[in-house]
DNA sequence: GAGTGGTCTAGACCACCAA
DNA sequence: TGGTGGTCTAGACCACTCC
């Protein structure tokens, strides 16, 4: 019996309310004996399924069964050349600003830099076979960039980035918003038309990295198995 | 020296470059005698690492640094009542329509049902502080229901799902659309504003179980971190 | 075929925290 | 403060897959 015959054993007691919602079920140590493993089988079974939302586990107070389970999935955040190239269509990009100004407010809070600090504004449009399907709006930290600066004509920002800055923390919101006319004509779309937002916040281990975010044209959905 | 020092130690050589995107790190036998540990722990480290995309490990092959790191970003998604709920808000829901119908084709096909299966149709809108928030329109496989049917409109059709068929699989898929005149009309919106649509696909171990499309009024966004 | 990661075991110590 | 989950170890066997 592996870890995982003891998880779906015990995702069947639960389903069948031999161990109900909200209810305790017995420690590690019983549950390893029951089934006849070792204790870390099951700990690795039920940490799985804790992970996953369907157990509680706290020291002392035991695992109990969640009684609301909040559902977890897993998303990918894919760099957009790959997700192109994936559904086999040609990608490309192309800059269409890049200049040191002032950031919003916004950015700068959100970022925890001072308002006044001067940062990098990039905007960037993604094609997949020569149609817009993404406006990227950045703002980027200057303290990140080694002299000289790459050239972001050659290299897409965010590929430089996921290259260079390896392993920042960070957080990402997803929306729905009306276009901007900005937006509208970037994608050559009429001004209002609902577009799914992304917005990320990045940060290094010393220092903010960059604001960004990006404009999916229509038809954008974003999946993932429950 | 525990799996999480492990952990820091791995990302700090991957992010100094001591071990370069793409290139193989030495197999977990040796990494652990380096680092003076189990090999479990080892382990247990890279397993994480992998699992966040940062490494790539295939037996015999060994573990690899991810080229162009895929990040993954866990959802959590709740059940309405409690979202409304941690805001601070009260909670309450109507439902506005019920009754035997047969489902659109996309729907039927979605759940691999036959397009002629009659199947509840369910539309109800959810408030925070009498606020309309969440328009929700589902389609139920009255196979799953027992007899008699619960009274839905006393508790909300999301709820006695989780809480009476448990464990389903499925999927989800996020975009954003413009409201139609119904959606517009049940949020007190105006046609074509930019909605959140979450939309929902859930199996349970033996038939479909239910279809559903969550439009969200303006302003949520669905935020995780990276 | 052989090297690698995946898993299991038995035992141990520790950190946490509800009783 | 004692019981519980979290982790570590040393050793073992297995499954996969590249060579």
């Amino acid at each position: 019996m592996g870890w995982e015959a003891v998880r779906a054993e015990v995702t069947r007691r639960i389903r069948t309310r031999v161990w109900p919602p909200g209810g305790l079920i017995p420690s590690d140590e019983l549950v390893a004996q029951v089934f006849g493993v070792a204790r870390a089988t099951v700990n690795r079974a039920l940490k799985e399924l804790a992970d996953a939302g369907v157990l509680e586990r706290k020291r002392k107070a035991g695992t109990r069964v969640a009684a609301l389970p909040v559902r977890k999935a897993t998303l990918d955040i894919p760099v957009i050349r790959q997700e192109v190239a994936a559904r086999g269509q040609t990608y490309a990009f192309r800059l269409i600003r890049q200049e040191l100004d002032q950031p919003p407010v916004t950015v700068a809070a959100r970022l925890g830099l001072l308002a006044g600090t001067p940062m990098l504004h990039l905007q960037t449009l993604h094609l997949a076979a020569g149609v817009p399907q993404v406006y990227e709006d950045r703002w980027l930290n200057p303290a990140v960039l080694p002299k000289p600066a790459p050239d972001f004509t050659q290299i897409s920002v965010n590929e430089w980035l996921v290259a260079t800055i390896a392993f920042a923390t960070g957080d990402i919101a997803f929306s729905a918003e009306s276009a901007t006319p900005e937006e509208a004509a970037a994608l050559a779309l009429h001004p209002g038309v609902a577009l799914f937002i992304t917005e990320r916040c990045t940060w290094g281990t010393e220092a903010p990295i960059t604001w960004v975010r990006l404009a999916h044209a229509p038809g954008y959905r974003l999946t993932t198995l429950l």
